[in-house]
DNA sequence: GATGAATGAGTTTTCATTCAT
DNA sequence: CATGAATGAAAACTCATTCAT
């Protein structure tokens, strides 16, 4: 509140500002240099906000994924049933809006797999945490209701297990997958196990 | 010194003299120099073999995957039921014997990550298909002995999306996961609907 | 240490820090961490100023070049007939001023005959431009003095390809030439000849 | 005469084996293992006939040269007058027959200025040498003939010199030189000179 | 004599990181 | 606080040459 901006506020700035050369390119092609011109800052300034290239990319995953969250809350708000509150949520899977998301997650990825530290880990952990924990809301909201069955709650890791098998196959294999329609499916398969028959 | 070996023995013996480095080290802190001194050759004649240091991984995978596959069918020819066939071909995921090939795997999935070329990918593909192709057709053999109902069939995908993604979520989370019990689990779920009720 | 030199003042300066070391071995017997601790700087360094080895020896020759056209002109100057004039021009072949000009220009011959590129072709055919503009300059000036006829301007492309041939010849061939010798007899008699006799 | 081919002619036929090679590329850019699959043998019988690459790029000039001399020979001989037996010499810096030669013997230059063993400067003076000969026993004939005048075998070393200049700017310089026309020029300007008048 | 697999010294070059200003 | 010039460790990779067969 002093003179300008905060230490926080500072680091999302530069963070952002090399947005588009972490989506465009492999983190192992981008240089401190490039980030630095790209951010209109001194190498030397970039020290004073991350430790290092990989905790610009750790930064970027956690806005874009903040940001993503938001709009997402907007959705599953609005949206009427249990499986539509469940398919906004694997929206990130394939949407145009998550495009930027999911390319510099999968550099997350790849930092994530070439030397896993606890910092990562422990954010890796708790995103799945958070995220398990968000749909576990939404699915006992779905029970209470009586939208779905209870059982349906031991169901949310496999989905999500399954979410993360289909972004790294689709990242890694030259397979055409249309991940939406494959989606979809899944989900649906899913809730018509779950949906109470009577 | 050598003479009458091929050069694709020689590639495979350079390849598996280094297996013990990859396991315990990440590629990227490896070193060709070390690599050269552990295989016991010379640094250039690392070169006449591989193209570079990811090339070496590329075959440690093929080679170790290739043994694994020999296993995995002795294994699949003794187990009696379908389910059991199928839980021979996940066992890759928790199992002591694996242990090595999942530590290069991962080891692979990071370069794949990290700058995927036509080669990796395609070989990556391959995998996928072929394993798609054999748990098919154990799939099509309980099939065909009334075991279990012809929708089985269309999870596959799913299941081997599911795999991927345990993988890669072991992988990157300090989340103790339980793999077996979880692999288990998920499979004994799956045949509970996919065995004909009566 | 340095903040307030220019850029190009510091090529310059690491280029004249190298100069002894290009006189005394030929380029490729030199590495670039000997220039780095010739210069007194990092290897890095070196690549904030020059692109490689070759631009070393090339901001080499173009900096004691600019030196001796200095040297020249004041010569030039000083010299009262044409025939003088022109002299000085040609002592470049053999006095010991320019003892390392040449030591380094026949590197500079080297690498262009070596690996040819854009820039160094122009360098080349801009310094023989350059020349030949100002002897021509000379000569014309000796025209308009009536000191040398008009058709004496025809001869000095053909001059100039004397004194690199006659570079060249010396560079190598053990054959020990006088060149001082040689080139004044050249010029004396072209001069016999271009003299207006009456 | 034991069993095959001589070891002298070997190496003419490895050597001329690799002729287009050198034309068409660099020495700095052959490899021995490109020179021995080119020439179908072994990389180590390359060595049984040669110390090194450049000893092969000097035996191919010395056998296009040796060639181009024959031609030469046959030329004078043919020729009627003095200065077409000069200008028959003079050919070499441009006519198609020689190209060949002009490209390996600038290769040849290229060596002989980044490395001057005496091997290679002995080859240089001994051919400067011959040639000066002949082309002074051509001159000798005319002054006999009563063709041109004495002064002439003076100009002999000049008119090389001018030669290797020629050769030289052209191979360094971006400027188009029609060099026929210019050693045609310089010729009949010599000529010109030394013919006697009456 | 011919071979070509094996070699490893040696060099260029990159780039994250530091620190004096 | 910001900077960016300076750094130098580090690594990949090449390729002429050797030598056992």
């Amino acid at each position: 509140m002093a003179c300008c901006v905060s230490k926080t506020q500072k680091r999302t700035d530069i963070a952002l500002a090399c947005k588009e050369l972490f989506v465009k390119h492999h983190h192992s092609d981008i240089t401190m240099s490039q980030i630095a011109l790209t951010a209109g800052i001194g190498k030397g300034t970039i020290y004073e906000y991350f430790a290092n290239k990989e905790d610009i990319v750790f930064e970027l995953v956690a806005i874009l994924m903040a940001e993503s969250n938001v709009r997402k809350q907007e959705k599953v708000k609005n949206a009427t049933s249990t499986k539509e509150k469940i398919k906004v949520f694997f929206e990130f899977f394939y949407d145009e809006e998550s495009s930027d998301l999911r390319s510099i997650y999968k550099e997350f990825m790849s930092i994530s797999l070439l030397n896993p530290n606890q910092k990562i880990m422990d954010f890796q952990t708790n995103c799945h945490h958070n995220y398990k924990q968000w749909v576990m809301q939404i699915m006992q909201e779905g029970v209470d209701k009586g939208e779905v069955i209870p059982q349906s709650l031991h169901l949310i890791q496999g989905m999500f297990t399954f979410g993360t098998g289909i972004f790294i196959t689709n990242a890694i294999t030259t397979t055409v997958i249309d991940i939406e329609q494959e989606v979809n499916n899944f989900i649906d398969a899913i809730f018509a196990l779950l949906t109470k028959q009577n």
